[in-house]
DNA sequence: GTGGTCTAGACCACC
DNA sequence: GTGGTCTAGACCACG
């Protein structure tokens, strides 16, 4: 069931004010969708990461967790974890992810009373107000 | 001085994994985007508020305090506290969050390996995948 | 031994985030400093300079104990309150408040390891840093 | 990551008239400044500090806390609290300091009616009235 | 009456 | 172990 491809984990630099685990989460995440990580491709081990990473095994620990429960790694008792070998639902919980970024995009615009629109306009347009001061 | 104007407190319905202060700042920047709180306007005190919202007044005064150091609200040693008067500061206020909800979204699409058009068009695009379930 | 001038209390543009009963203080003692208020001059009574600058009694009356207690202003049970008669107290005062005031600037120097020198050049200098950001 | 290098929490003589949190963040400020206490080195524990100081550990954290946002320290989750490393951070602290300590002194002398130059003048030169006394 | 400070102590998230 | 949130309640400064 496993795949005999590896996976080089990518050098990493943490945000130090943004929880470790979060990051790491996207990283992968990232490694996924790019095609770096290939379905069926085996993780390497809690240790091995936290050891590579020089961090806290129980963080990682957590980032595989978390990839597990949105669906894109998958955790075989005695085996090792494994990005999940159907394409469908890695794309389903990008699908997801993408969704719920946008939606919260689009509550900030309505506490604000703007569209989406105007917000990105808003948020992209360079100061020119601030040339003045 | 003061507006004579008043201001009704919405319902919350806090979310247990964002603290209380941060989800109170963020309805009352709201309530003052929108319109409904309007620059001038006395806040409830912050015995009340936390009265009315069933928490410690000392959580709704981290609230006001978070708002005053942004710009939103000003203290009147004994008097109350107020939604600041200069609309500018209100504009210049709504523009950082506009900026911040930019960025995290840009940070989801960049995490996915994608840019933020395809982050939109694939958050906004769904139904097609769904036909063929 | 009260002197038949009076004083026309000016206009006062209060700073919200001060206590009024200070910045009041303010006021007296540049009127003082300054020759407008004169040495033996009778000081309107609490109620009425409450009443001209519309705030509350008890404010202009801890205004005028702790100008009392540096020496400018002295009460006569009965007669009212006046700006005291002999101008060498009034002289010390000036003396005592500089010498505090300075104080205070030296310590803050000495707590960033600068001379008082430094500290001056390095607040009045403008920031030439700042225009290649 | 972390420095190695400790800090050794001078002792505190409390003013009752000021926030305890306020003066504690004005001594680590000097702590600074005067490179006793150096960019990268860990400070100590919110909880090991407040039973230095034999205060609350909320008080401690507040000022953690309003150091944290002027820049001069940052926290690392479950890691600790750190002195910030950028050297142009504290710059730029040391700079607001300076200015706001020249402008209260600025005024002083404008609530005496007096220049900033006269008021230097009559703080260092009070000896010659001594003389006549 | 208003906001602000401080304490004591519980509980949680992170590493 | 670290910092962070929240509560409960006392006490103070201000107007």
């Amino acid at each position: 069931m496993a795949s005999n491809e590896t996976w080089k984990p990518p050098e990493i630099h943490p945000d130090p004010t943004r929880p470790l685990y979060e990051q790491f989460a996207d990283v992968i995440r990232t490694e996924i969708a790019s095609g770096r990580l290939r379905p069926g491709v085996r993780m390497p081990s809690v240790r091995d990461l936290a050891g590579t990473w020089r961090v806290n095994p129980n963080t990682v620990m957590r980032t595989y967790r978390d990839l597990e429960q949105i669906g894109f790694l998958m955790t075989q008792r005695g085996q090792g974890t494994f990005v999940v070998r159907d394409e469908r639902v890695i794309e389903d919980s990008k699908l997801a992810i993408a969704k719920r970024a946008w939606q919260q995009f689009q509550e900030v615009a309505q506490s604000l009373g703007m569209t989406v629109h105007e917000l990105i306009d808003l948020a992209t347009q360079e100061e020119v107000d601030r040339a003045h001061e």
